[in-house]
DNA sequence: ATTGTGTTCATACGTATGTATGATATCATT
DNA sequence: AATGATATCATACATACGTATGAACACAAT
C-alpha cells in the first residue's frame, strides 16, 4: 500500500542515494550503490519507488521544492524594502543550501542537460520566479535596483550561492585554502554582490 | 571546424563526442552513442584515445586549456587599470563560452563532483588565479576594487558567465522567454554585476 | 608484385546494469 | 493457532557497457 512516512528502509534509501546522486550523478549511480550503501535489499528501491528514476524525481522534489515557500516568504511585506528582501532571499537560499548541502549538485547537472530541467525544478522555479519579479520591478520603479531584465537579476540570486558553494570545494582543491569555517563571510560576499 | 567526409577520424571522434558529454554527461555518454553519432567504427575510440576516460579528458583539455593564455593576457598590460582587466577577462570568459558553447556543461559537471576536479580544470585554473588575484590586490590597494577575498571575486568572474550561459536556457524552457539573441545583454549584466 | 605500416572493421568477452519474480519472513488481527 | 497483508530477500534475465582481438583493407615504398 501507500508506504508510511515513517519506513525505515524507504527513509534508508533516501539518505544515502542523496549524496550518491550528488557526486556521481544519476548515470554514475547504480541501484545497487544505492541498496548496498543504505544497508537494504537489492529490490527495495522497486519497492518503494518502482524505478530509479522516480526515485531520483522523489530526492529532487525533496530537495528543491521546500526552497519555494521560503523564497516567497521572503518576498512578503508590504513595508520592507525590495532590496532587503532580496537580500533575505539570498540569504535563504544560502541556509537552504547549507541545510541541504547537496542541492547545488543536483541543480547543477539538471541545468548542465540542454535540456528542459526536471519537473520539480521546473515547478519550483515557476513559483519563485513571478514573485522575486514583482519585487525587483518595484525596486526599479523606486529606482533602488539597477534597471535592467529581472530574470538576469533572479538567475543570478539563485545562480551566485549555488556556484559560489560548489566553487568554494574547488577552490580548495587547487589552492588547498579551505573555507569550510567561512560560511558567513562568503555569504556577505554574495549579499553585497547583489546588493550592488 | 564542421567536419565533412574527408575529415579525420579522429577529429570526427571529438567532434561528436563533445556535445553529447556535455548533454548526458561522462557516464550518460556509451562509446557506442560516440561513435556511431561520428559515423566511424566502435573500434575508433580505443584506437585513438585507448580508453572512454583518456578521451574524455583529452576533450575537456581542448575545451577550458585555451582560457588559460587569454585570461593571461587580459591581466597584462601596466597602464591598464585594474578594472578594466577583470571587465576583459569577463568579456574573454564570454567569447571562449561563445566560441565553446559546451564549456559550461562540462565545468560544471566537473565541480558538481566533491572531489578535485580532472587535471585539465585544475591546471587552467593554476594558471589562471596567481594571475588575476595579483590584479584584484592591486586594485583593492588602489581603492578601486571593493576590499574582499580575491579568491571569491576570481570565482564569481568564472562562475557568472557559465552560470549566466546554463540558466539562460533553463529560464527559456521555464518562461518561454528566449535570450539567445540577447549575448550582449547579458555581458553587459554580468560586467555591470562584476564592477560593482 | 611484394612488403610494411597505419587504419578500419566485425565481433567476442566479461562485467555491470535496471528491473522482474517468486519465495520467505514479519506481525497485527482474528 | 490461523490468516492475510506488508515487507524483505536471493536470484534470474535481458540488455548495455568498455575494452580486446584479430582479420581485412588501403596504399606508399621497395
Amino acid at each position: 500500500m501507500v508506504p508510511d512516512e515513517t519506513d525505515d528502509t524507504r527513509r534508508k534509501i533516501l539518505y544515502a542515494a542523496r549524496p550518491l546522486f550528488a557526486e556521481y550523478g544519476f548515470n554514475g549511480t547504480s541501484i545497487r550503490d544505492i541498496t548496498s550503501a543504505a544497508g537494504v535489499n537489492l529490490g527495495a528501491v522497486g519497492y518503494y519507488f518502482a524505478t530509479k528514476e522516480l526515485l531520483y524525481l522523489h530526492l529532487l522534489q525533496e530537495i528543491v521544492g521546500p526552497l519555494a515557500p521560503r523564497i516567497e516568504w521572503c518576498m512578503r511585506g508590504d513595508d520592507i524594502a525590495p532590496l532587503v528582501k532580496i537580500e533575505r532571499a539570498v540569504r535563504a537560499v544560502f541556509d537552504h543550501i547549507r541545510a541541504n548541502p547537496d542541492m547545488p549538485a543536483f541543480m547543477v547537472r539538471e541545468m548542465a542537460t540542454g535540456r528542459p530541467p526536471a519537473q520539480p525544478i521546473l515547478q519550483t522555479f515557476g513559483r519563485i520566479a513571478p514573485a522575486m519579479a514583482a519585487v525587483i520591478i518595484e525596486g526599479q520603479k523606486r529606482n533602488e535596483i539597477r534597471a535592467g531584465d529581472p530574470l538576469l537579476y533572479i538567475l543570478s540570486i539563485i545562480a551566485q550561492p549555488v556556484h559560489l558553494f560548489l566553487g568554494r570545494v574547488a577552490i580548495s582543491h587547487i589552492t588547498g585554502i579551505d573555507f569550510d569555517d567561512a560560511h558567513d563571510r562568503i555569504v556577505d560576499h554574495a549579499v553585497a554582490v547583489v546588493r550592488a
